[in-house]
DNA sequence: CCGATTCCCGACTAAAACAGTCAGGTTTAG
DNA sequence: CTAAACCTGACTGTTTTAGTCGGGAATCGG
């Protein structure tokens, strides 16, 4: 019953680029920088993000991501989705219990798995982004690395304080 | 996100063992075939749900567990977190992310991991063993292994035939 | 007492999943 | 043409999972 890294690391790196996309696309080694992942993984994380029609990229010198649509439209649930995050819980797919002979808790681990997934579906990245939560922690990661990020974009947040 | 064998094996065994301790207690050879569960492994489990003080042990030839308190104040969340289940999804107790220095998803976590303790301890094993879906794949069970199952068990459960 | 049955316990292990790396390729700005 | 970014497939060390194994201790029936 545990998120996997992927899952995270995608959200962050998501609410990330929703937080500084007004400007144009985000660059990837900024997010990064700014979130402390790896580059190589987020750039994997991000065919996932890219497939899925999540985002959209630039490619090139310059080049970037930016959300394919608007935040309001990409939800929790979409996110972890599109990198393969798996959110059924019930025992299906693989072993002795399928749905003709379901084992004693098939049913129990399917309710589960829709109130979930119900849950995360009405968590939309703008809502995360407009966070009290978020935005302290992403005003406070702006501050500290203003070496590493453009400085038009640093001065695009620069109003928060 | 997923739920572990573990966590839903000890699950499935417990509400056998609610179904079946009526008539006194229950042993583990039972619950493994009825189940189809390894029964080294089920041991495995019991040992840790009895060390968290949901079941009871008879030792000793005609041996065997029962519930150790009342099915309607046993929930789900106990006996996921007896055997070791992970239930809290937030990014803790390991990497970069502490409580001072949170990575920008840490407040959604702890909200969505939340809900679904709320939500696991709300269902006690009570309500599940009295759940229709239960009761169906139940009562199939003993109709089909009565050559495994002591006679007065089966006898218990003809009733709702 | 003896043997079968059951609970009890620690240690071990094969296989899978995870988290990430690496080496290269392609596209575009300047 | 060079540097910065995106793009891709393949590879790998580590950790977790899902068990197994071998033995021990209690209790029942005879």
């Amino acid at each position: 019953m545990k998120l996997t890294a992927k899952g995270r690391y995608a959200v962050t790196a998501m609410i990330d680029l929703a937080l500084h996309t007004k400007v144009g696309h985000v660059r990837l080694p900024e997010v990064a920088a700014r979130q402390d992942l790896s580059m190589a993984y987020l750039e994997q994380l991000f065919r996932s993000l890219r497939a899925a029609g999540l985002v959209a990229s630039i490619r090139g010198a310059k080049g970037g991501y930016q959300l394919a649509r608007d935040a309001k439209d990409i939800s929790l649930a979409d996110i972890l989705m599109a990198v393969g995050e798996q959110l059924n819980l019930a025992c299906g797919a693989g072993q002795s219990c399928d749905d003709q002979d379901p084992c004693l808790t098939h049913g129990v681990w399917t309710n589960l798995s829709a109130e979930l997934l119900r849950f995360l579906a009405s968590k939309s990245l703008h809502n995360l982004a407009q966070s009290r939560h978020v935005q302290q922690v992403a005003t406070k990661q702006d501050a500290t690395q203003i070496g590493n990020i453009p400085i038009e974009v640093y001065r695009a947040s620069e109003q928060s304080i």
